[in-house]
RNA sequence: AGGGGUGUAGCCAAGUGGUAAGGCAAGGGACUUUGACUCCCUCAUUCGCUGGUUCGAGUCCAGCCAUCCCUG
């Protein structure tokens, strides 16, 4: 009831006339972007993609990102909300954009983030063209990062909560469809967030954050490509960097850039992944400190704040979701790569994560490490 | 067959008469909308075996076993 009075509250008529499309996933955030929006006085709708068939996966219904039970919390949010409420079935879309996609990277021998091929390809791809035809000029999500306009340019910059900040896997949206974003939460800190959902009511308010990859809710990646390819993964020789066969390992496509756990080598020291040949079915492990290098080539580059580069310019990079943005000096290049030199040797930097330019809040740009 | 060395956890390894360090690996957890990294916790009631000395033995003694090196 008291739900009710709250929405009669709202200032319904202000900005009647937009219709904003809502992304639900029936996590806390995208319920409570879905309130804020319609707090706002937008006509809305709530959507939540189907992106897979829990059977498809070889996984219980528990525990992913669009399941059944995910879909009944968006529905009781939106039902809630008074606002309409629809799945769309995008398992399709997801397999070849985002699955392939993966499964593609780990066999090339890189380390693919499968987060920012889903926000390209099925929230602000196939769910952008699916609002289009429906009338929606708008699209909500939950994401956690700002947009703004700034000299004709609309830019995207980090969330003011810096501990939620999502903007790293956001790096490669348009000016076409940052035009017809809208992320209600930039502004919140997650503890607001989570307040406004236990104000509200919502079923989910206390459910907790997601992690893991969504199709793979137990994280065992490895053994989701060999089950969803049918091809084991064949044991070969592990070297030191003198390429001397030290050990076993059990497929290559179990390690990536940087890895410790998991090489079962009892040396006297811990070692790393330094690099991978997956033509020989080797894997290079040395010690920590010939992980690191100053210098990366980045493909797939899409600007935000500036039209393109034609001049190196300073920057600082991320090459890695949960990492502080270093110093350094990005190069433009005839071939549409960037050249990316740091200020000082960086660890790990792994071929198929994403590298995301700064300056201050502001995203830049970014592109695919190569 | 003689001479010498070495046997401590899955691997390496401290320990030299006073109640089993540490590292690596492994397992668990935290962190985290990717993979990693990192951090935290756990991991030998027992020191090749059997006796002996001693209040007390991984430590000293004897025998045996295993293994490595050297000499025929």
């Amino acid at each position: 009831m008291t739900r009710r009075l709250f929405l009669t509250a709202v200032p319904v008529k202000a900005v009647m006339d937009k219709k904003v499309l809502i992304a639900m996933s029936g996590g806390v955030d995208s319920s409570v972007a879905a309130f804020l929006t319609r707090q706002a006085g937008y006509d809305c709708i709530g959507v939540t993609m189907k992106l897979f068939q829990n059977e498809d996966i070889g996984v219980s219904k528990v525990k992913t990102c669009c399941s059944l039970d995910d879909v009944e919390d968006a529905r009781s949010v939106a039902r809630h909300l008074g606002i309409p409420y629809y799945v769309f079935n995008f398992s399709r879309d997801f397999k070849v954009q985002v699955i392939d996609r993966f499964v593609a990277a780990y066999e090339s021998g890189t380390t693919p983030n499968p987060c920012i091929d889903c926000n390209r390809y099925l929230k602000f791809g196939c769910l952008f063209q699916r609002a289009k035809a429906l009338g929606f000029e708008t699209i909500a999500t939950g994401h956690y990062a700002r947009i703004e306009m700034r000299s004709g340019r609309y830019i995207l910059k980090k969330a003011l909560d810096k501990s939620k900040d999502q903007s790293y896997v956001l790096y490669m949206l348009t000016q076409e469809q940052l035009a017809q974003i809208r992320f209600p939460l930039g502004e919140l800190s997650k503890s607001e967030v989570r307040s406004i959902a236990e104000t509200q009511g919502f079923c989910n308010s206390e459910k907790p954050d997601s992690q893991d990859i969504c199709f793979i809710p137990d994280g065992d990646y490895a053994a989701f490509l060999e089950q969803y390819t049918g091809k084991p993964y064949q044991t070969g020789d592990v070297l030191d960097l003198f390429g001397q066969v030290i050990g076993h390992h059990r497929g290559a496509v179990q390690y990536t850039t940087g890895q410790r756990k998991g090489l079962g080598l009892a040396l006297n020291k811990p070692v790393y992944v330094c690099r991978k040949d997956m033509t020989a079915n080797t894997v290079t492990v040395g010690p920590e400190q010939a992980l690191y290098s100053q210098e990366l080539w980045a493909d797939d580059v899409n600007w935000i704040a500036i039209d393109h580069l034609s001049a190196p310019m300073r920057v600082y990079a991320k090459i890695r979701y949960r990492q502080t943005e270093q110093p350094s000096t990005v190069y433009p290049d005839e071939s549409g790569k960037i050249r990316l030199l740091f200020d000082k040797p960086q660890r790990a930097i792994t071929a198929g994560q994403a590298v995301v330019l700064y300056d201050g809040d502001t995203v830049v740009g970014g592109g695919m490490i190569c």
